[in-house]
DNA sequence: GCATGAGTGGACCATGAGGTCCAGCCGGGT
DNA sequence: ACCCGGCTGGACCTCATGGTCCACTCATGC
């Protein structure tokens, strides 16, 4: 096969990235903090060598790699409605998205392990939840940009979406419950419907 | 001084309670995750067989009691407002004590670290942020049954405003701005203010 | 074929952090 | 005065875990 740019051959790259997998799997459901290198050695039946061959910065480059696979993740699961918020029943539909694959997901969120975990240490990892949260935040604009008139209240109005959405979602962690993000969601998208301010 | 029960006496109870409202300290400050023993330990001036003598199951018991001085604080802070929520005004109040608190707070918040922690860990833990929630979420509703005449709605209300809290102060944490927790609360209390159901 | 470098294996090291233990202190109750 | 039991100090142990190193294989281009 040709030869890749940096002397990473396609092999490398496919280990690299069941690496990745595999730590964002065992981030899932033990948590960040308790996931090590060990396991994530067991899991992808690989060698103490390879994990910083390809991380040299060790664990924490390891965590920031599995940090973007989760944000990646966030917003793969809201399409392909979040692309296109311009109807009510898109709207409808991104709010039954989401609401499904957080139920699935159960109480195990990739990021909030991630963020507590790497939030404080590592800018690069504040970065990458910076990034999500921008571009989430963008195309929910584009939404309440396209369902109300007033442009601050549709600013105000997606802010208001996405921090329900992680309200719901931290309620789920706390409690097991899914009521929380439910009734979240429908309260916050509610102003949209009518096409009244918030 | 009098004999207290279980053999503790006054200046035990004094030490014990400097290492929690201590260990509470450091735990915003760097994350429960990233507070050691040995830094309580320092932070108190204490020794490492008092830590053991106060809290015999060693870290994840100091840890619990952290978290449950942590709910305390975060009921706290909501008074007096949080247990009279019988008009818009005090919702009013409310939500701006609880808008002061968070944005004084920052980023540190004491219950995401702590959950994320010992929320997998220690069932305790989950007890004690179960019972939070729980109080809190009676406390809204008690209001929010004051101010909405449907008490399904008023049930869905609570948990709605109270999914926008924790959404905003995840926010919060994950970008440092306080526009989201603004928003948010804004619009979760916005329905109470002309009675008009979710 | 052979040299080069990516890929891999696994022994080994260093150390931070939780936890144990015992010895000495202090106060107050009889 | 004395003694018991809580309180305190700190040396010490143990071990998990991140990180290092070197030897070996394997593919690929010359």
């Amino acid at each position: 096969m040709d030869r890749m740019n940096r002397g990473i051959t396609a092999k490398g790259l496919a280990t690299r990235q069941r690496i990745v997998v595999a730590a964002a799997l065992l981030a899932r459901e033990k948590g960040a903090a308790e996931t090590t290198l060990d396991d994530v050695r067991a899991a992808t039946s690989t060698s103490k060598s390879q994990l910083f061959h390809y991380f040299p910065d060790g664990r924490a480059d390891l965590l920031v790699a599995v940090a973007e696979h989760e944000a990646d993740q966030v917003i793969e699961a809201q399409q392909p409605y979040l692309g296109d918020l311009a109807t009510w029943e898109s709207w409808q539909g991104w709010s039954r998205a989401v609401l499904a694959h957080y139920a699935e997901l159960g109480e195990r969120c990739p990021l909030s392990s991630l963020t507590s975990e790497l939030g404080k240490s590592s800018p690069e990892a504040r970065a990458v939840v910076g990034a999500l949260f921008a571009t989430w935040e963008a195309a929910l604009l584009r939404g309440t940009m396209a369902m109300l008139p007033d442009r601050v209240a549709a600013v105000r109005q997606a802010r208001s979406i996405l921090a329900a959405v992680q309200g719901g979602v931290a309620m789920l962690q706390g409690t097991g419950r899914t009521e929380y993000l439910e009734a979240a969601l429908a309260a916050a998208i509610a102003p949209l419907k009518t096409g009244a301010a918030a």
